[in-house]
DNA sequence: TTTGTGGTTTTGAACGTTCAAAATCGCGAG
DNA sequence: CTCGCGATTTTGAACGTTCAAAACCACAAA
């Protein structure tokens, strides 16, 4: 006499068989697990054991499919210089999929298809097959097509980079310009009071804003600031080489500030091939991202660290704000930066 | 006299509302998605006009929910060293969501819960949840305690790296030994008759293998090697001593390979400490993994470029040929990687 | 005893899709 | 004119869960 399969086809448990084992119906088994207070103690913990004996979880797709809910946070990937890759990336995802974790958010990644120029394509199928309950968006800019996108679709998301004025203020971004002011503060206390500053990419605001905190600052304590031009990306010698005219002419920086580690190395180079060194003694230089490299090289390089844990956390924190419909919060999160001090500059 | 919704609402079309615009029944828009060749061509025109016009895609959950198939890759990031992390993931990442979205599925990251040792319960954890079809493990080792527990589940996978002998040989990876033997056989060819070798973390079997081939290759071709003995971690600036050791010495190199790129940086150091110069004229370097760095250096660093999407592609075929069931290769996938000359070794 | 009442549990329906099977159509053969 | 058959379309059910509402239960108040 068959009373229905115990188990189903596909090997997993299912609600039902848990219900059954428990003796309970579906709902309590959901209950449990979705609102154990309405749960009496007793069943409650019935139920639990054999939740864990059978190592029954929910079917995602059936959940997503009632409740709406998909507990999945999509990830659109920049599409960035293939030469010039922003170098946090790999970071700030193991941080955003931890992050997500902690919510019991899952993290789906995606991007545009190969050669498709717009964005916004990507992410109008990934809404539409509803895979997600909200985005975070990475490399914004002031004012972000993408940005501009999401808004209108009314989707939850969440910006890592300010968004413009007059858009939803969902982002967390770290204060470029309050970091390069520190650099100048560092240096100035080393005793240096003349300072260079190599950027590149001065179209990203990021950028833009880490030459501004620079000049800010020499300018609040009136040191003589040296701010190199913008270089030819086409051409990586040529800023090597403005760094080193600035070396050999009459005012000689005594340190270098630079929007990247890489660019940092710029500087390295030049400082060697003027017969300088680099460090104390030296030509003091920092670099920006503390990515691996600073360790590596000789000296090591102070380096900008970035707090990748918190500006993770900060937004997912924000988009599941907004996809539980609370209170959502006008104004960006914006987050110090922390100075990494390494022989190039102590 | 309302006669049902036209629209869902949560505003995006469902399969029944694009049926009754069309005039046709569910099932048949079903088919036109995804048996197209059942379907009448007028019909099938009709119903895609339809689909366009109210911007339809089916709803992944149901879709997962009553197929099965849940058209997503789960990829498990590895927990490496915060300090020393495989610079290859963020451009490796890319390639996969890539060639993922070439056969219309996408990527969902997830990693060990922080402080989590054991891998497995993560894998575990989405496998029960029906998440995935299948997963892809990067950096995998030769006898992964990762695979062993996928190939116990029965889950469908592919892995970046080789696996055991007694385990599915559902792998990618490039040959590392014959890569490092292009190296020697590239400086070799540049008059090069004594090679110095510098690696790090030789118990990774892709470490291991660059050494392997390195000494291979040099022993074929008659030439004096000198493998520098294995760095210690923790003191980063001892390899760079180790080098200058031997540049020291009564039989200088005048070339040296490297594990990776930032090691090479190890070996720039040492060169010029030594009054060196890197480069033509004087001591050739090559690096691995050609980083963004490669071309920052100066000179510029040779180094070994990955076939990052030829990787991917290959990796989500063999995870889909298992998906569907077909005909299970037995053999990995070994591809060839690409030596980028440039002036550090040209 | 009856009537609430709040806490707990169960029941029926629904989410949007695809599977499996049945129904219908068009057309040539008998 | 009827039958059979392949091509095409439709119908009913099911996937596993949660929502909404109803039912049940124990106990206090009337």
């Amino acid at each position: 006499m068959p009373e229905g399969p115990r188990r189903s086809r596909s090997g997993a448990a299912t609600i039902e068989e848990v219900a059954r084992a428990a003796g309970v119906s579906r709902q309590t088994v959901s209950n449990a697990l979705n609102a154990p207070h309405r749960v009496r103690a007793e069943t409650l913990e019935r139920v639990s054991t054999v939740i864990r004996e059978l190592g029954y979880q929910p079917d995602q797709s059936a959940r997503s499919l009632r409740s709406g809910a998909r507990r999945t946070i999509g990830y659109l990937a920049p599409v960035d210089d293939p030469l010039d890759p922003n170098p946090l990336m790999a970071g700030f995802l193991e941080a955003l999929v931890d992050a997500a974790g902690e919510h019991g958010r899952r993290v789906l990644l995606f991007r545009p298809a190969r050669g498709e120029a717009d964005p916004t394509a990507a992410i109008d199928e990934l809404v539409a097959a509803r895979q997600v309950d909200g985005l975070v968006l990475a490399d914004v800019l002031t004012d972000d097509p993408r940005i501009a996108h999401v808004a209108r679709l009314g989707i939850p998301f969440a910006a890592f980079g300010r968004t413009g004025p007059g858009q939803p203020q969902h982002w967390a971004d770290i204060a470029n310009d309050a970091a390069t002011a520190g650099v100048v503060r560092h240096l100035a206390e080393r005793g240096h009071r003349r300072i260079g500053y190599l950027g590149a990419a001065e179209e990203l605001p990021w950028m833009a804003a880490r030459r501004a905190g620079f000049l800010a600052e020499t300018g609040r304590l009136g040191l003589s600031a040296a701010p190199l031009p913008l270089p030819d990306p086409t051409a990586p010698a040529a800023s090597a080489e403005a760094v080193r005219a600035l070396l050999r002419g009459p005012d000689r920086p005594t340190a270098f500030a630079t929007g990247s580690d890489l660019l940092a190395l710029d500087v390295y180079e030049a400082v060697r091939a003027e017969g300088l060194a680099v460090g104390p003694g030296g030509v003091a230089v920092t670099g920006f991202y503390d990515s691996p490299l600073c360790r590596h090289l000789h000296p090591p390089l102070t380096s900008v660290r970035l707090p990748l844990r918190a500006i993770a956390a900060g937004l997912v924190a924000r988009l599941l704000d907004q996809v539980h419909g609370g209170a959502v919060p006008t104004a960006g999160l914006e987050l110090p930066t922390e100075l990494v001090v390494r022989a190039s500059s102590g």
